[in-house]
DNA sequence: TTCCTATTTGGTATTATAGCCAATCAGTCT
DNA sequence: AGACTGATTGGCTATAATACCAAATAGGAA
């Protein structure tokens, strides 16, 4: 693998990892059509403000979500909708493994 | 967030933290079509062995990929295809990354 | 059986990530 | 201006991920 190709991995590899985390995942899901405030957030998630803005900058850092700064307030919202789409696959991965598991069961 | 809710969203970042890395990328890519085996991956690769086997079995840990051993060799497939949609939207927000960069160095 | 080859597993050092607290920053309001 | 509120940043510790080497495993060939 040379470096042209090692580097366009490792920048799709920054999006994935920004995602690749529980709580960044809900965020996604919560902001997905009504943007939500920092404190909104913390309050769905119950985790320390900063950790929330820090799971927060990591989302921005790779460029999924955007921030918008009104009053004393910032608005996050999703900045690329078809994030959204990777759920379902998600899904089906994890109910193929569930089949499997049960499958794999009954073979005992 | 409750106890239920935290572990669905931690089973889908187990799936997404599967895909976190460039080696990873790279291997799903290579297996989208045509299965491999381990030494075609290291040779593509350039890695230890061992080091491009532990990445396998995390991918197969998630559920992404399967694995089939035939004679001397474990060929690896892609065992959930729609991942490779995932890649289209990657590209977008990395272009629409590049687009807000150059944007920003314009006002300047 | 013995040798050889492909793969996996164990051990370990290095590096990255997560979460909390405390401190700081940036607006708002009186 | 000074007090207040929402958010970010820095510092720290604990935990997890990565990559290599060396050792073990599994199957094929002589």
């Amino acid at each position: 693998m040379n470096a042209r190709t090692q580097a366009r991995y490792q920048a799709r590899a920054k999006v994935i990892k920004a995602l690749a985390h529980p709580t960044r995942l809900f965020i996604v899901d919560q902001i997905a059509d009504t943007e939500k405030c920092v404190c909104e957030l913390r309050d769905l998630i119950g985790a320390d403000m900063s950790t929330v803005s820090k799971h927060l900058s990591v989302l921005k850092d790779a460029g999924v979500v955007s921030d918008d700064k009104r009053g004393l307030q910032v608005y996050y919202r999703l900045r690329v909708p078809c994030i959204l789409n990777l759920f379902g696959c998600i899904e089906g991965v994890l109910r193929a493994n569930a089949e499997a598991q049960a499958d794999a069961m009954h073979s005992n």
